[in-house]
DNA sequence: GGAGTTATGTTGACGGTGTCAAGATTGTTC
DNA sequence: GAACAATCTTGACACCGTCAACATAACTCC
């Protein structure tokens, strides 16, 4: 019995995601059939759900994997910030990993799990943890250096929505091009730092 | 012949934009199928297909509308402002607009359209019209009173995203609830009025 | 007013999708 | 080796968008 012909795939649950993984990147969130990744993956059209509940959970598990990625760039980023609140370089790998990785940023963030279908709660997890690590890492950057009455917990959350903004202006294919969106980060950034004492 | 009975409906064509606008909001991008909507229309499934190219023409015309609320809602607060430069209203409105109408912001800014779909013409005009005018107009406001070397253009295109940021976050449901995003849009407008000399 | 043309509506069909049910095969455990 | 669980298979169902072929109504022109 030859390796390729055999009942038992013997690994299909890893084959799966990194499959779904490429053919995400290639034809994006819309052409991620189950039954394209079965065919794939060598498998029938049911095999996938012997180790996913659904299309939902396989998602899901894309998505999980792709925020421990970006969780990990953003506390590299805050790491070598170090005591400085000049955050551009961080806003650079956010936007570049944004820009390399589209479909994957449009999993993470998109409708598509948080709106049509249902995080699972490790998921719901690791985007919240990012979420959190991004905003008291910032905030406690611009502690005491904002101007009175400024809730450095609302300015990190204000530069999130603008970087994040930027990304789905930009992957969405609405308005912004790639060079632009650069450019806008840095005014923003650059607006940020202007308000610092 | 009763008026129900009758072969031809007599003004199918609005009838199914306006149909297709409430099962929208009621079940939005991915409840919204031809056939569900031919049926409310209480005609048969194909039907659509002579007022309509294809589902992506319909959708279209749907987003093209919501633009053009959207673009006089914009236009009216730019002339609200007069010549201040406080946009904390205009955010305000823009925010009630997109919270209001969830499913048609999603619509109109989703890659629903703009990636996976083919945007028409008059989308795009409109779409582009309406970011032109928001961000010329805004920098007319701010021009001569920021900072030396701040390009009004970019600070207004950075406002745009950061409010577009914050509306996505919040219709698709993942990070911050409704009062939060106010304090943070407030806290951005703050920010940048704080820049103006 | 009748004939021809266009607009509008219909049913039937095709390939695609996610997912359930029932059965086949293999691995595991006592 | 028997019993059981894990894994994979085919078959089926209900959706979906859309095309082709045909039916009916409205409109135009002589």
């Amino acid at each position: 019995m030859t390796q390729n012909a055999r009942y038992h795939h013997g690994d299909l649950h890893d084959t799966l995601l990194q499959e779904a993984n490429t053919l995400l990147s290639e034809q994006g969130v819309e052409g991620l059939s189950l039954r394209k990744l079965a065919e794939r993956a060598g498998v029938s059209r049911t095999a996938p759900y012997h180790h996913f509940r659904d299309k939902n959970a396989l998602l899901c598990a894309l998505a999980t994997r792709a925020f421990a990625q970006l969780d990990e760039i953003i506390q590299r980023q805050l790491e070598a910030a170090g005591n400085s609140p000049d955050i551009q370089a961080f806003v650079i790998e956010y936007l570049r990993f944004a820009t390399e990785n589209p479909e994957q940023y449009e999993l993470m963030f998109g409708r598509t799990l948080w709106k049509s279908g249902e995080p699972t709660p490790e998921l719901k997890e690791v985007a919240y943890r990012s979420f959190r690590r991004y905003a008291e890492g910032l905030s406690a950057l611009l502690q005491g250096r904002l101007p009175e009455g400024t809730d450095p917990l609302r300015v990190a959350q204000a530069s999130w929505a603008t970087i994040h903004g930027l990304c789905r202006l930009t992957i969405d294919g609405i308005y912004v091009n790639q060079e632009d969106m650069e450019a806008v980060s840095q005014q923003a950034v650059a607006l940020i730092m202007a308000a610092l004492s």
